[in-house]
Formats: C-alpha cells, sequence, structure tokens
DNA sequence: CGGATTATCGACCGAATGGTCGGTCAGGTG
DNA sequence: CACCTGACCGACCATTCGGTCGATAATCCG
C-alpha cells in the first residue's frame, strides 16, 4: 500500500514520514498536549532540535496527521459506490469504506478524532470533520426518504449514532490481535443495519 | 437533583463542588492537559493559588471528575433493572440508563471517556471502565446464549459496538437544544436492537 | 579525493507550567 | 463586640515548555 521506502541519499537517520508515524503514535499514546517535543525526542532516539530539521513545529505534525486521516476519509466518500445507487446501498458503503479507511490509517484517523478545536489547526480540522458528517446526513436523509431505513428516528441522529459505532472502533480496535478488517466491517455492518435482536 | 445548596459559613465564593463542575467544563472545553491552572483562575474569576485553598492539585480535580462518573455509571448497572429477568432484557435496561446517565453527568463522563492513561489517576479511570466494558460483555455474552440476540457477532464486539454508539452521545448531545433523554435512550435503543433496516 | 546532501547534536532562550507561602478579607456565631 | 471559619490574593520558585542556532557527522555522486 503506502510502501515506497525509496533509497535516500545523505545521511541516514529519520525522514519527515517515518518521523511523523513515530509522533503520532506518540501522540496516541500520551494525548497531543500531554506530549511534549523532549517526550517525544526521546522515543525517537534523536534530540529535540532534530525534530525541528524535519518539521517546523509541534503544530504542523499535528495538522498533517489530521489531514492524512481527513483525505483517507473524504476519498472513500467520494468513490463511486458512495455516489451512486440507492441512498441506502450507498450508505451501507460508506460505512464499510469507513471501517476499512479507519483501520488502514489507524493512528492518523485516532488522532483526528480526539481533536478538541483549542487551536487554528484543530478548528480546521474539526470542520473538516463537520463536512463529513454533512455528507453521512444527507446520505441518512436520502435513505430514509427512499423508504430503505427506518423513519422513527431522526437522520441526523441516525448518522451520529452509526458513526458513533463506527468510531468507536479507535478505543478497541487492534490489529495485531485476532480479527481482520472485513470481520469487523460486516460485523458492523450486520449490527448497525440488522439490529442485534433476532 | 444534585440541589442542596446548604447555608454556607466564613466568606462567600466558590466551595469543592461548585469549583468542581467549572473545572471540568474548562477541561472539557480545552483537554485536561491543555488547561493551566491559570486557564482555570481566569474561567472562575479567582487566582491560582485560590484554586488550591479547594483542592490539593490539578489531578485532584480529575479524580474527582472522573470518580463522579464511573460510580453513576456502576450504580446504574447495580440496579435490579441490570440484575435481574433476562439477559437481553438486562442489557437493554443497561443501554437505556447508561444513556441517562451520561446525559445526566455529560460533563464528567466526557471528562472520563477522554482520559488516556498517562498518571495513576487515569490509569485508575480506565481499570474501573474496563470493569464496566466486562459487565456489558457479559450481558451480551448472556443474552446470545439465551437466544435474544444474533450469535453471529462475537459478544465482546457486540459490547464495544453497542457502547460505541452510547458514548457518543458525548460527542454531539448538548442538553440545551431540542431533544430530551428519553427521546434520545429511545433512539439508541431502536437503532440498537431493531436495525436500521426496516 | 571533494563537494553536495541530509540528519543530527548540544548549548541556549524566553515564556509558561504546577505548586507554595504568608497574609488578608468577608461573613456567621456567640 | 470579639472570634472563628472559609475564601481569597500576590509574590515567588523550580521545572518544563516549544523553539533557535551554529557546528558536525554520515552517506551518495562524480
Amino acid at each position: 500500500m503506502t510502501a515506497e521506502p525509496s533509497i535516500r541519499r545523505g545521511r541516514p537517520g529519520y525522514d519527515r514520514e517515518s518521523l511523523l508515524r513515530v509522533a503520532v503514535e506518540v501522540f496516541n499514546d500520551r494525548g497531543y498536549d500531554g506530549t511534549s517535543m523532549e517526550d517525544l525526542a526521546n522515543r525517537l532516539g534523536i534530540t529535540k532540535s532534530a525534530i525541528y530539521h524535519h518539521v517546523p513545529s509541534k503544530t504542523e505534525l499535528l495538522r498533517l496527521a489530521v489531514n492524512r486521516a481527513l483525505d483517507g476519509l473524504f476519498a472513500a466518500a467520494a468513490e463511486p459506490g458512495c455516489t451512486t445507487g440507492p441512498a441506502t446501498a450507498r450508505l451501507e458503503h460508506l460505512v464499510r469504506r469507513s471501517v476499512e479507511v479507519l483501520v488502514a490509517e489507524l493512528p492518523f484517523v485516532t488522532l483526528l478524532l480526539r481533536v478538541r478545536g483549542n487551536t487554528d489547526v484543530e478548528r480546521a480540522a474539526l470542520a473538516r470533520r463537520r463536512e463529513f458528517d454533512l455528507i453521512v446526513a444527507d446520505l441518512a436523509r436520502a435513505a430514509i426518504t427512499e423508504g430503505g431505513i427506518r423513519p422513527d428516528v431522526d437522520a441526523a441522529i441516525t448518522a451520529r449514532l452509526l458513526f458513533g459505532m463506527v468510531n468507536s472502533l479507535i478505543e478497541w480496535y487492534r490489529p495485531d490481535r485476532g480479527h481482520d478488517v472485513g470481520e469487523i466491517a460486516d460485523a458492523v455492518v450486520a449490527v448497525a443495519f440488522g439490529g442485534l435482536r433476532l
């Protein structure tokens, strides 16, 4: 997928990308605000000042991370399966693809979903998230109108609950132990659309 | 509900309780780590040192807050409706009551669900949360065994998804605008147990 | 080899952090 | 009235914060 180690010149060490991956991991462990550049440097095995060779600020690390997550989500929403056909099928497809993106970019999405909106970067991220939520809500509304899903629950609330389920993955899904992506996506769709009751 | 202003002696001002409520609000706004005692003091309209008259440390504020949330949740799980009768009904009751607790103690639960586990206090909170999750998972397992809910999704995953939905409330439910508790609880139960599909 | 490229180090800075301390101020009580 | 209680203030402290700067180290290319 995102391979391409690519032969680089100059002194070996971290580059922007490899540094970012570690940084996001640490941010998720200790929280963005709870992570000092010293913490980061320790985990990276380099000094604090070396980090600033790759990235101009702590904030920039956050921006790179959350944008990667958002790009993945919006790319999924733009796929044909999410833009053509009956709204109900589109909604189901978006849920499934969202689960896949969420798992594929787990650390980035995790960071994104914890952003609170203090700084400009965070507010921008929240704005894009709201944009995404709007897509889901519109899809839910259309699905209700075409008679594909239950009309007794408000479309906006339906969308929130649906992605509440999806997004909860970041709290408990761990790629190493058991369960692969397809299995999880099936479970989400089954529970969300079919319901728990027999 | 939690009234009892109670006549106090000495110079009027904040007491531990009223200070805590404001503190939790600020923590939720800016994040616990992102909130300095100065921030807190500004919002309270008193000085930083005044805060330390009411509480020994910033950490203690966090402990008080998350324990209040956890106590509410465990109290709900201990109610007769959650401990007697068919497992499926108990599970449904726990979901409904959890929504109610979550709404009643929204700021406290919000803070709880954002704890990451850096400090001892946070780790203790996470431990209690896991304990609660175990109760839910056991209930789900029993409900599957008695044939009340779908057996094709693992009980642990069912529990996670279920409370993923419930817990998502902290992200979007706002008591002021529209929707009352019962309405939301009904929606959650309807979607979770009945499913979206018609 | 020499030079270009890239990553790293260590010393440093100003500001902000959580927390302490001695003293003050306002209301209730006898 | 005098006294006690509980809330509050302002100055201060050691540490940590995000970030800067000039020098150095390791690799590739010709």
